[in-house]
DNA sequence: CTGTATCCTCACCGATACTG
DNA sequence: CAGTATCGGTGAGGATACAG
């Protein structure tokens, strides 16, 4: 039988993240954005509170951390749970769908940590015979 | 031996990109932003020419797709063979590191595209509530 | 066809101050 | 603690023209 499968391409899914206008690529920049995977692979160790988060996501300001959350509670990947104390407490968790996400992220993350020795050797070659020419 | 490793935190790996100065970050980033990760993607199903990347991913300029393959060429994630021909004909493909990193990615991309209609529910309730509150 | 060079805009994002 | 509001600089990135 025949699906309208391209050698290698589409799946016969009904969204494609390389279509300019599908909605799948403004949650994949969500999630592979500057700080959306940070946050989420921060997540996937455990719930965290926001302050918490922003200590471990090194560099993230306030507003940006503030905003990538609520993008990816919005996309329905993060769960806000605020605990109405004084001083308040909130803590942000990953729902299931937001662990599919993190786990396939942080797998990613590892293989590009554990392949940078290479990576460096590669820019170094690079850069040594292009300044060459 | 003490390991700088906190709980749940870094593998022994020499490279940790929840730091802000680890290299690991910057390509990261390549191979995550906007381009770069539609482009791996692209390449994942074989070689192609400059145009036919071009058309592939849609919406890319040629300005921000030849610096998008200069900085993966860069990291050793993707191999450029120019043939000496008239017109000139220029095709890329992925090095073996570059399809480890393109093979996860484009997992993480067909996840998040099944999830989609997930996504878009989730966003529909998010502004619902939010707007009514 | 495969790019590079230049200009220019806009929105990303950091810094700061303020609120509940 | 957990944010929001506002301002301003900077650089990503689009448009266009040009080159090999």
């Amino acid at each position: 039988m025949e699906t309208t499968t391209e050698p290698g391409q589409a799946q016969d899914l009904p969204y494609n993240v390389f279509a300019k206008s599908c909605p799948s690529r403004g949650t994949l920049e969500h999630v592979t954005g500057r700080w959306g995977g940070l946050t989420l692979c921060a997540l996937f160790e455990g719930s965290l509170r926001f302050n918490e988060l922003r200590r471990r996501v090194d560099g993230v300001s306030e507003k940006m951390l503030s905003q990538t959350l609520h993008a990816l509670e919005r996309d329905g990947l993060v769960h806000r749970e605020a605990q109405p104390t004084n001083p308040p407490r909130v803590d942000y968790e990953l729902t299931p769908m937001g662990r599919g996400v993190a786990e396939r992220l942080t797998g990613l993350i590892h293989f590009v940590e554990g392949q940078m020795d290479d990576v460096l050797a590669a820019r170094r070659h690079y850069d040594e015979t292009r300044g060459a020419l």
